[in-house]
DNA sequence: GTCTATAGTTTGATAGAC
DNA sequence: GTCTATCAAACTATAGAC
């Protein structure tokens, strides 16, 4: 179960970096250090390989959202909290979250895989839209004439765009002034 | 030269649906309707063949920002417009326009695409730049509060992350979701 | 669970006839 | 310019020994 952890962190990172149509099961045979067939005997498909991807990930992140969210801080610390997750994520303008990786990607992916990809877009947003639900009351962010939905829709759109872009441009300075205008409108805002 | 054209109105199809690492020469081959080998006559290796798609697309691309700029109208109606161009790419849901595309698969570059994809990004930006100026002028938009170089920023992070999650989920009503708060800044802003 | 070996297909690319 | 024919390499996946 180890061995199935190790694969599954060394595609990811494949995925993020390259993209998921861009490496092979000798590419990540070579990072892990065992034979192609031995991949075979734990994800028997690529596609079975994206499925456990995704499922990961979608649990990692949303969990971490949650614990956020948990904390019972302002709405304006909960949106710092996500885009700071997504610039991390970003890794100094080198990788890209699995979520952008993989809606590049989608026409590669089976039902299962999309499903889940669109799962984890939609409670992204969820989360998001409870946020800025939270905003309108606890006056942590300023100019939020949109419906919560609304501004989820934006955030996620913004984040993703703002990874995309840093990414390719391989500069993280991209992403921080992309996402500059939106947390200049938490009450909370520090200094830049 | 029609059969280059064709050839790259077929790539650049193919690149924007399945992804610039998900087709072959052999695919294209088919929508063209000519061999393989008769496509290496044209674009001697897939390399060739990515400079010269995103060379044509970045010319034709500004060359539409340039006309809109050019017709002295509000920065209002200039971001409108560029919204438009990108909610055009996505085609309902089923395509990203190339520049988000190769920014995905950009590790499958080399440098001369690397460049020019990175020249599309600054061209943008300065566009986009020059909009946001004349916003402070002439009074089309409200709530701008950072400087024009950060608004860029925001907006084409913004734009391209909301055709990744629309195409992801093919509906154009997220596009339209995501961009609706920009939107409701400009001040000749249509009911929707 | 991991290995060697290999099947069967597809890949990007080339040679040479027309 | 387009074709047929072909190449070597890479691809996903499987069989069977250990």
């Amino acid at each position: 179960m180890d061995t199935k952890d190790h694969l599954l962190d060394c595609a990811e990172h494949l995925a993020r970096t390259r993209g998921f149509d861009a490496f092979s099961y000798a590419d990540l045979s070579k990072e892990v250090g065992i034979r192609k067939a031995s991949i075979h005997y734990h994800f028997p498909t690529k596609s079975d390989l994206a499925a456990s991807l995704i499922e990961r990930y979608s649990e990692r992140f949303l969990g971490q959202l949650y614990a956020v969210s948990e904390k019972d801080g302002t709405a304006g610390h909960d949106v710092r909290a996500y885009v700071d997750l997504y610039r991390q994520a970003l890794a100094k303008g080198t990788q890209l979250c699995l979520c952008v990786s993989f809606s590049a990607a989608r026409d590669s992916f089976d039902e299962a895989t999309l499903a889940r990809l669109n799962a984890f877009h939609d409670r992204s947003l969820a989360w998001l839209a409870t946020v800025f639900e939270k905003a309108k009351t606890d006056g942590s962010m300023t100019g939020t004439l949109s419906d919560p939905e609304t501004e989820a829709h934006a955030c996620l759109a913004l984040v993703e765009g703002a990874q995309l872009v840093a990414r390719a441009a391989r500069s993280e300075v991209h992403f921080n002034r992309a996402v500059t205008p939106l947390l200049d409108r938490l009450s909370d805002a520090r200094p830049h």
